[in-house]
DNA sequence: AACTCGTGGGG
DNA sequence: TCCCCAAGAGT
């Protein structure tokens, strides 16, 4: 028999905090209108190409690095359409730096979908949408109320924060019991009018009120009835979860070139970097015979979950753009190394080439 | 449910 | 330097 787990479905037993239950909407909408943003590129429109752009982009990354990128990519991709006949290795290559590749390949699918699909017309249900690649709850919820003015709650990490610390939830936010609590909390708080002002005002708050360190309490529209700025639990809340020690993964690649060229692979489009180019990996493969060493460097380089020590073998060979056969599987072509900075790289593999072109 | 997936900035 | 974490989603 299993043990049963009490599921929290009464608001009220959530937070005693009634007072900011009734008050958090419209404090909210006022403060959006009169101190939130109003003028990042994605706003101003209510074109759901542009905005669900910015809302992929803008998943687990700040403001200020989506904006350069999102501009370029608008200037190269205008359309739906236009991105849904891009070649995926030019999708990647305006991605590249940005992160998290598996969006830009579910950006471009997404795009196919909705161009074959949907007539390059985006739906406007939530449930369509986050039946769509890389479109999650959160993000439909976004478009929805961006674009269409639908009344759909999000629930991203900023959103969490202010919820947690003006509502006093303990418990960490990214454990599942707590992610409920968060998102029935998210659909009540909801407007009836006003959807816009209020999404915006939630992603605005976190964003340069009521930041990770240093929130700035005292111009707080929530400050009268927030649990953790009247409990002085700011730095408390949200509860984090114990860290864990990075582990370490070691390899060994290569960087094989000549007087201006650069001899990369591809990489297979699932895991890390996954789709971009990259030095290969010098697992259990033949150098051209040609082949001779310069100095090894050693670059280290930490993801969210590991830390990579690459030892770079770097070498030199005859001129040449032929590609070069590694084994029956593995081919690397040859690559200008004055267009390292334009190409699709993962950011430690383009500083090295950057740097290394400029040695020359 | 827990793990994977990047990078840059702030403190 | 080191730690935390951003307009999360997919598996």
């Amino acid at each position: 028999m299993p043990k049963t787990v009490p599921v929290q479905t009464d608001l009220n037993a959530i937070s005693a905090n009634t007072p900011a239950l009734s008050k958090f909407t419209a404090a909210l909408v006022r403060w959006q209108k009169k101190h939130g943003r109003h003028d990042l590129p994605w706003q101003q429109t209510t074109d759901p190409y542009r905005i669900w752009l910015s809302e992929i982009m803008l998943q687990q990354t700040q403001v200020q690095t989506v904006i350069p990128y999102y501009a370029r990519f608008l200037e190269r991709f205008p359309t739906v359409d236009a991105l849904a006949k891009a070649d995926i290795n030019d999708v990647l290559t305006l991605w590249a730096g940005l992160g998290y590749y598996a969006r830009a390949r579910n950006l471009h699918a997404c795009a196919q979908a909705i161009a074959t699909t949907y007539q390059g017309k985006f739906p406007n249900d939530p449930a369509l949408l986050t039946a769509l690649p890389g479109i999650g709850r959160s993000t439909a919820a976004a478009i929805c109320a961006f674009a269409f003015g639908h009344r759909a709650a999000i629930l991203d990490g900023n959103v969490k924060r202010v919820f947690c610390r003006v509502f006093g939830i303990e418990g960490v936010p990214t454990t599942s019991a707590v992610d409920k609590q968060l998102w029935l909390l998210a659909e009540s708080l909801l407007p009836k009018k006003d959807i816009e002002a209020y999404t915006q005002g939630l992603m605005d708050l976190g964003a340069t009120c009521c930041t990770r360190t240093k929130a700035r309490c005292d111009t707080c529209p929530m400050a009268g009835f927030c649990h953790a700025q009247q409990k002085d639990r700011v730095s408390e809340l949200p509860h984090r979860k114990a860290k864990a020690s990075l582990p370490v993964r070691t390899s060994k690649v290569w960087l094989i070139r000549d007087a201006d060229h650069v001899w990369l692979e591809r990489r297979q489009a699932c895991g890390i970097w996954g789709g971009l180019l990259s030095l290969p990996d010098a697992d259990s493969v033949q150098l051209p015979a040609s082949a001779i060493a310069l100095a090894s460097k050693t670059v280290r380089h930490k993801f969210t979950h590991f830390e990579l020590q690459a030892e770079v073998a770097r070498y030199v060979i005859k001129s040449t753009t032929e590609p070069i056969a590694l084994n029956r599987h593995r081919e690397l072509d040859a690559y200008p190394l004055a267009a390292a900075e334009n190409l699709a790289l993962p950011t430690p593999w383009r500083k090295l080439l950057v740097a290394e072109a400029a040695e020359d």
